[in-house]
DNA sequence: ACTAGTTATACTCAATTATACAATAACCTA
DNA sequence: TAGGTTATTGTATAATTGAGTATAACTAGT
């Protein structure tokens, strides 16, 4: 990767970043855990979490520390996924900076959090984005539509979507949470089966979901299975008619 | 992404360059591009080629710039695609260096290159590296792992592998170019049929390829065609017995 | 020209998987 | 107990796969 002597000065000044995209669902509905910028350029814009790599600090430790700091949440038992890199010289007007980027899901994070010294931090809807009606600062507008697609498309053969859920889940909740995050709808009967047949992708826990008062047969209760894959994948079909 | 007010003295220093994969297919061998180190830690070493990103560079204009320089490979026609950033900081002895990794797919790439400022380059073998007779300087080993692995994922539902060839190619030779890639074998007529279902994936050129001095029927000739995605995707079966 | 060898491509058939939809199970409230 | 609701299983049909066989289209040797 290099041929130059080493020198300090012979090497382009850059800073170096992480960012990081949650995703959640709350209530059927995929949602961003976005902070409010207190300075700099873009103060008062909504961003992703983030901030600068220490000095001695490796990339995935740097996104565990800033999310810490900024939103309280703890960094264990989170998996922070690398997205990608964004690099372009003019996406920070004060210098050059560049950003690595992480993603991860984690369960049903609601309002609450905050606390430490985290500046104001909230959970909102990604379809505030994706419309437009909510701007982000730099291109981190960007950074969340591609780590969107790279969720939407990990939930096709892998089981990230179990990320969405604290303890167990039912089969039925599963399945919202992917209707959710591709806007579309997707057959109960198939779906279930389709999960039952690559035995190991999901694993019962033996107990049922307490019955709700809307009624109806009591669902099976799943947790992730040893099986991270899911081979032939799950099929995207076209988003149902959006109303957003 | 940052809270900090600006100064230029506030971020620690990073050094950030680009590394590129560039992967072709000889003779049904699947080989990658080195260079040999002039100078700096792991002197002589074989490692991947890149350098350091220019003040005002974009990072995959970097990595086109550096692999033209230090390989004359030309950057038209060349699809660069983003793997991952690795950024340990001990990854290189010197100073803290972050390096963004690319990597790509060329056409029967085979010894001739170099020229230019190039230093000695060469295509080896993949299997060279991965067992371990050839050792490559810094962490360039694991992003070779990486890349290989991305490219064995990417071929099961893309279009990628149409990048081994420079212009036409028949169903045989892409075959082979699957066979080598995943150390497998694969039945001709079911690769040629699922192949053949997803009209557009390949587009027929209409033409046959020249007989071979081996006799058989000519094959018929194809080029990528306009549907770059495979659904549902090629499986890969367990790898044969490998004499490696 | 005929035959054997070789490679490409088409075809067959059974097994598996998907899709759409219907039926049953297991709870709720009234 | 009836009717509503959700979960789960079943069924019929279509599509796709896996393994193998047959045919097509060439070369080389006699």
């Amino acid at each position: 990767m290099t041929e130059k002597p080493y020198d300090p000065h012979d090497y382009p000044p850059f800073a170096v970043t992480v960012d990081v995209v949650i995703l959640t669902m709350v209530k059927k509905t995929l949602k961003i855990l976005l902070i409010q910028r207190g300075q700099g350029p873009f103060r008062d814009a909504w961003a992703l979490p983030g901030g600068f790599v220490l000095p001695d600090e490796d990339l995935g430790d740097a996104a565990l520390r800033e999310l810490k700091e900024e939103t309280n949440i703890s960094d264990d038992a989170i998996h922070l996924e690398q997205l990608g890199t964004y690099g372009s010289p003019e996406r920070d007007p004060r210098m050059r900076v560049v950003t690595v980027a992480y993603w991860a899901i984690v369960p049903n994070l609601d309002k609450p959090i905050g606390g430490g010294d985290a500046r104001h931090a909230e959970v909102v809807p990604v379809t505030e984005i994706e419309s437009g009606r909510l701007r982000l600062a730099f291109d981190h507008e960007q950074i969340l539509i591609d780590a969107i697609e790279r969720m939407r498309s990990k939930m096709e053969y892998t089981n990230v979507a179990t990320n969405f859920f604290e303890d167990s889940f039912t089969v039925s909740e599963f399945r919202s949470a992917y209707e959710a995050a591709w806007d579309t709808e997707l057959n109960p009967g198939n779906f279930q089966r389709k999960l039952q047949q690559s035995a190991d992708f999901l694993a019962p826990t033996g107990e049922k979901s307490p019955s709700e008062s809307s009624g109806g047969r009591p669902a099976d209760l799943y947790t992730a299975g040893p099986e991270k894959d899911l081979s032939p994948p799950l099929k995207r079909s076209k988003p149902k008619k959006s109303n957003k």
